[in-house]
DNA sequence: CAATCTATTGGAACAGCGTTCCATTCATGT
DNA sequence: ACATGAATGGAACGCTGTTCCAATAGATTG
């Protein structure tokens, strides 16, 4: 807690948990969850494990940690005073694109509830929801269900993109699982089968905004 | 794809995929997630590792089979022919109930979209959306919508049930929860201290219909 | 300036994991 | 009776997160 309180640092390149957690999103962006591991860490910032050990305390927190960091940057950026629908559409299209641009924060955000990232994120749409006028009962339920949907998209992205194999571009494998769903027993699963259609050629971002607006229409028509 | 077929069983306690999965699903009930490896397993098989992997690929690959497993029985007996909200309804907490009792499946569910077990809840829910009347341009997004958000909550309840210590009752879990939202700062979450009190005795099930029936409200509302 | 002391470091060592390998066993078809 | 191939079980491999600890660096003290 009191630690480097009026002190000048030991030198330029010490280690710390700042830059022991931008370290970890660097590696995570270039090489997703299964390349962070503590020896490539300690590797990629020239030490070895034990001093990070002494800045962290676990390899869940600094993970969580560092999804943390990259859900604080996108709330404070849709921070702005939008009407609450805009702002809380703002705010989902924030985290969706953030778990776009760092897939391993999508399973982050499922794998610990109740960290700062989710409370962020509950927090700017509670908030809205008030401003929106919805009951003072029925806020709990509401900001539940938006914010669960959210993180469902989330972690479903986050899941779609580890399978992706990393050269692969997108519509070759949304063409690729069409064509799976395409092959499935037309008696068991009639419905699927006539997604697939839509499947190849829809736009996950505006699929998302979608749910979004549809929790919303049925908001409204609640008051 | 032709094993066994019209030849006698060669021992009464040969291993075979469908006792290996059983013998998964008790670990994975009984212990949580990180109980089940494949020495667990192996010991609980009286067997080694290599006899299992003559009859699994992977430890994923089991973990998915024992998932689907779980959900096709879950969807197999809401198969009845209720009216379609109804039917929603019962898909819904049937994975909702199934997710409660086997908190590793919520994980499960996650990590592996396309997997039987999703592709038969989409298909549960989709049916119904075209019976209520959903217009066929608007199918995708909304059976997208159901989906996620269930698989959201599915995501999230199966995180907590990690967090609770097994020995602490679900209240005195909440409380504890609800306390450190209290001790938030006011200044920065002023919604989600507001709901702290809302979290202490909330019920999960409710809540999860609750948000289920917003998300079909607004589906009225665009008809 | 020299001595001390403590916060920090880096790497060796440990236990446990998923997976592979392979010599052995067993039930069958000839 | 023999040969064959499916099935077995356990040793071994490479990897992981984590702990431990002797060595160091830099501020503080005498």
């Amino acid at each position: 807690m009191i630690r480097k309180i009026d002190r000048t640092e030991r030198r330029s390149d010490a280690l710390s948990r700042e830059r022991i957690i931008a370290a970890a999103i660097e590696i995570l962006d270039t090489g997703g969850e299964g390349a962070l591991t503590v020896r490539a860490l300690a590797a990629h910032l020239a030490t070895g494990s034990g001093a990070i050990y002494w800045h962290v305390v676990d390899k869940n927190e600094l993970l969580a940690a560092a999804a943390d960091a990259v859900i604080a940057r996108v709330m404070s950026d849709v921070a702005g005073g939008a009407k609450p629908r805009e702002a809380i559409r703002a705010v989902a299209i924030g985290v969706f694109d953030a778990i776009d641009a760092h897939p391993w924060v999508g399973a982050q955000l499922f794998r610990e509830p109740g960290r700062p990232a989710t409370l962020d994120i509950i927090e700017g749409i509670g908030r809205q929801l008030r401003v929106l006028g919805v009951a003072k009962v029925a806020q709990f339920d509401t900001v539940s269900a938006l914010v669960h949907y959210i993180l469902g998209v989330a972690g479903q992205n986050a899941a779609n993109a580890r399978l992706v194999a990393p050269g692969t571009d997108r519509s070759a494998f949304l063409s690729s699982v069409a064509a799976q769903w395409t092959a499935l027993d037309p008696a068991r699963y009639p419905f699927v089968r006539q997604m697939a259609s839509q499947l190849r050629d829809h736009d996950d971002r505006a699929q998302f905004l979608a749910g979004v607006d549809l929790i919303l229409a049925g908001i409204d028509s609640a008051r």
